[in-house]
RNA sequence: GGGCGAUUAGCUCAGCGGGAGAGCACCUGCCUUACAAGCAGGGGGUCACUGGUUCAAAUCCAGUAUCGCCCACCA
């Protein structure tokens, strides 16, 4: 007999368990094999990252997904890696830099970069380690960087390609800038948040004295930037001031009124200043109407010297309050109204984004995301759930180039370079020795860097080997799944299906599956602010990482979002346990059959009990559900099955069942049969769960007689049709219910639960009368009975509590003890009850229309569950009688 | 301003044309030697609302309400 603890600890098992795992290999992929391959590639988490909730999520799903694959006998490519992080991790290393009192421009580039490659040495494994200790089963053999030389190589020949096939262009243009990063940053990573701001109106006099013009803006400061007002062209009140000119108060510059289209005429005054260096809208009209640009502030959004004097180098905002004061002053400042309205702001900083007018590097999209459109459209990438199409379709619709440069130090550098001489741009793959238009060897390089999800939408092909055609490009690509949130949906996903038609001419991958968002247990988004966040790793600490699993598993209903509790993941933990302590009753009954390498033989199956064949029936059952869930990304409905027959049907019904059996000296008994069976059902269940619970059925599995070095190889179980058994599960499904009306009586009439009774039964049929007597030992033992007689009358009224089951009226003895009130209400409540569930089959039966329309098996259906219903109410209404 | 999703037991959610389900919480009784992180029994729901389609609607369609998300250049 095995020895093994009451209480399951799962910190005592898993790190070995995956440091084993490792050793053997089992996560090696194997391009030579003859076996079907199945990739992925990881959302590669950014290096300053520390394992969250989302990661588990996804990673969880993944490995599951991996795992499955694996058992079922595919090669099986998971590609780890991390990402650079572009701004995240500069300003990571900057902090630790000024708390160290260094400056980094008195650092310098070089040496600043050199930092953060130190600091990446340093920290950057966490959440690989984080990882580990979750169990994903990535093949860390090929574990990749993005900013690693062989994926830089990568990018430059994207760049380079995009570049000569005019995809990429440098050019002069309205961007987001956030001045606290003082970088642009891409529509994407400008977040719209509701602000409380104001309306000011503002007079503008006409340049000849007679009259003015009202303009209204809610940026009061890049006034010091306009160049020109704008009215709509159809606008009555203002169709005599088009081309006239006006005088910019404070500025005094002469700036026209123009008509355009864009003009709202029901907003404000109806006229519009037009500020084309620090507004997109602006900017637009100004290409249209030929208005020039000033821009007004520096990289730090300060004034710069293009403003009066009195402003120059004060903050945007500080600026305001100074022209809004200096307005009202020279009487020009009209009105002030309360104005809720959207401002961007910084994903990365949350603060205001300017719009601001600078020379940028660009990806002309458009061409792209149309292949991008279709390759979904014609199914070649399927998303799941599928809703999440239209946003995609949407978004690619109405897609702007892409701003691709960065003004930061830690990332790709542009691989262009300016020369002193011709002022031309070199493009090139490798470092020029002189400019490729005018050959002068003066040349500098580009400063700027690109953006990170230019390097992360090569992943799936840079990581493979591309631009080389390797082996593992060749055989992985594209990849089978996707997995991943849909917060990076257009930041990711859409990219990489633009980039991998481009450059391998094929989508990079089959199927995506869009999982929902980790939340509170209300339903509230976590946030530090509002200090609900739950640590994935310190869930790991107290429950395991099974559990971990399992509930991530048992909650990933496509579409929706989780609300996490930890109370659910305790129920989870509880799980684990159970299985824990089922194994544990297996192997203290195992005897001989646990001692051998080899699982003891099946018994023929005219050999097995009525639950033998029962719970390989169910097993079977249950592999199917898998199969069908998984394949279907149903992991909720997956980890439910599981749960479900694991818990309800093997503990609770077949251990049950099965103890007389594994008693010792029991008469009858044929505990060689029951052990096998006992120890078949466990292994492949063990195997059916090892996806979602990896850590405890291994630790179990190497408990049990078992060929192999590890369950994570063993073969998957597969469905076989056959092995479904009808007419053991009908039989079953008798037994449970004499069970539970037995049980009922018992709790009902207050048995003590140690007490064994007598039950006396009247089949009223033989079939269900055979099913009883072939079961005796059963149900003696799940109802804790004395014994089970069969009966002609089985006990006299008031002497005996009844109940009616299919078939069979059931009889508990009770002579003295039976308290006739409570019988009584006991029986009306049962037929109450089961007249209530009778109602809406009767209604149909009453119903001419169903019974000439609706199909005949479901008439015949209703039919019989009426009848049965009917009959046992009616049997329990006699016995109701006698008792007066 | 467009688009998407949700609304089912006290809570969190499955189910998405033919007998209203799970987990947790709740009530009752049990330390029945695998498991008290457990066992057994039980209570609890006009499936948001209004119409429609159908023999049959939680399930399909239309509209309404509430909540949530995504996209969008009314300064």
């Amino acid at each position: 007999m095995t020895e093994i603890d009451k209480v399951f600890d799962p910190a005592r098992f898993e790190a070995a368990w995956y440091a084993r795992w490792e050793a053997l290999g089992v996560f090696t992929a194997r391009p030579d094999s003859s076996r079907p391959a199945f990739s992925m590639v990881i959302p590669p988490p950014n290096i300053t990252g520390r394992l969250h909730m989302g990661h588990a999520l996804n990673n969880t799903l993944q490995d599951i997904l991996a795992r499955w694959r694996r058992m079922k006998g595919d090669d099986v490519l998971w590609l780890p890696g991390t990402d650079h992080a572009g701004i995240a991790t500069q300003m990571v290393v900057d902090r630790e830099l000024q708390r160290q009192g260094v400056d980094r421009e008195a650092l310098g580039r070089q040496a600043f970069v050199e930092r953060v490659w130190k600091w990446k040495e340093e920290y950057g494994g966490t959440i690989i380690a984080q990882l580990k200790k979750l169990g994903c089963s990535c093949d860390w053999s090929r574990e990749r960087f993005t900013l690693e030389p062989a994926l830089s190589r990568a990018v430059r020949e994207v760049f380079v390609r995009l570049y000569e096939d005019g995809l990429i262009y440098r050019d002069k243009f309205i961007v987001n800038w956030c001045p606290r990063c003082r970088t642009a940053v891409s529509d994407l990573e400008v977040l719209p948040e509701e602000v409380e701001g104001k309306l000011y109106t503002i007079d503008y006099p006409f340049a000849d004295g007679r009259g003015s013009i009202r303009v209204a803006t809610t940026r009061p400061e890049t006034m010091l930037g306009d160049t020109g007002v704008a009215v709509h062209p159809e606008d009555p009140r203002y169709t005599a001031a088009v081309g006239r000119q006006v005088i910019l108060p404070l500025v005094e510059r002469p700036i026209p009124v123009m008509a355009d289209p864009f003009v709202e005429r029901d907003f404000g005054t109806g006229a519009v200043k037009v500020t084309p260096a620090h507004d997109p809208n602006d900017f637009a009209a100004a290409q249209r109407l030929g208005l020039p640009s000033i821009v007004v502030m520096d990289e730090q959004a300060r004034m710069n010297d293009n403003a009066p004097e009195r402003y120059r180098g004060l903050d945007r905002f500080e600026a305001r309050r100074l022209v809004v004061d200096d307005l009202s002053a020279a009487g020009r400042l009209v009105s002030v109204t309360d104005h809720r309205h959207n401002v961007g702001h910084c994903q990365r900083c949350a603060t205001a984004v300017e719009p601001y007018l600078s020379t940028q590097w660009f990806v002309r999209v458009a061409p792209l995301a149309a292949e991008a459109v279709l390759a979904v459209s014609d199914a070649r990438v399927r998303f799941t759930p599928p809703h999440w199409v239209n946003a995609y379709n949407e978004w690619m619709a109405n897609i702007h180039d892409w701003c691709i440069s960065r003004q930061l130090w830690w990332g790709h550098p542009i691989p262009a370079w300016h020369c002193g001489a011709c002022g031309g741009i070199t493009v090139a793959r490798d470092t020029p020795q002189a400019c490729g238009q005018c050959g002068n060897k003066g040349i500098t390089p580009d400063p700027d860097v690109l953006d990170t999800w230019f390097s992360s939408s090569l992943w799936p092909f840079s990581t493979l080997g591309w631009p080389d055609r390797t082996a593992d490009l060749e055989r992985y690509y594209p990849t089978t799944v996707l997995v991943t949130g849909f917060d990076i949906l257009f930041f990711w996903v859409a990219r990489m299906i633009m980039m991998g038609l481009r450059f391998m001419g094929g989508v990079p991958f089959h199927q995506v599956y869009i999982t929902g968002l980790v939340r509170d247990p209300h339903g509230q988004k976590m946030s530090k602010t509002r200090g609900n966040v739950i640590d994935p790793l310190q869930l790991i600490e107290r429950h395991g990482a099974d559990a971990l699993r399992f509930t991530m598993a048992a909650m990933a209903t496509p579409g929706a979002d989780l609300p996490l509790s930890e109370e659910r993941m305790a129920g989870y933990r509880a799980f684990a346990n159970k299985l824990w302590n089922a194994a544990r009753f297996v192997l203290m009954n195992l005897g001989e059959a646990g001692e051998g390498t080899a699982p003891p033989p099946l018994p023929p199956r005219e050999r097995m009990s009525t639950e033998d064949r029962w719970i390989l029936s169910r097993l079977s059952r249950l592999a199917s559900a898998v199969e069908t869930s998984l394949s279907g990304f149903r992991f909720d409905e997956t980890a439910n099955a599981l749960y479900q027959f694991l818990w309800h049907e093997y503990c609770d019904w077949y251990l049950e069942m099965a103890k007389p059996a594994l008693m010792p000296g029991a008469p009858g008994a044929d505990t060689a049969r029951s052990r096998a069976v006992l120890l078949h059902v466990l292994d492949q269940v063990l195997r059916l769960l090892h996806p979602v619970m990896p850590f405890l059925t291994e630790e179990i599995w190497q408990k049990l007689p078992h060929r192999g070095e590890t369950i994570s190889l063993a073969p998957y179980p597969e469905f076989n049709p056959g092995e479904v058994d009808e007419t053991a599960e009908k039989e079953v499904a008798l037994l449970m219910e004499i069970v539970g009306r037995v049980r009922n009586i018992r709790a009902e009439m207050g048995i003590d639960p140690g007490q064994r009774v007598r039950l006396l039964y009247h089949a009223r049929d033989p079939a269900s009368g055979a099913i009883v007597a072939a079961n005796l030992s059963s149900l003696i033992a799940l109802a804790r009975l004395e014994t089970a007689e069969a009966s002609e009358n089985p006990g006299a009224a008031g002497a005996a509590a009844r109940a009616v089951v299919t078939g069979i009226d059931l009889a508990v003895p009770l002579e003295g003890v039976l308290d006739l009130d409570a019988e009584r209400r006991r029986l009306r409540r049962e037929i109450e009850k089961l007249s209530k569930e009778r109602e809406s089959h009767a209604r149909k039966l009453a119903n001419a229309d169903f019974m000439s329309k609706a199909p005949a098996d479901v008439v015949e259906k209703t039919r019989a569950i009426d009848r049965s219903l009917r009959e046992k109410a009616d049997r329990l209404a006699r016995t109701l009688d006698t008792l007066g």
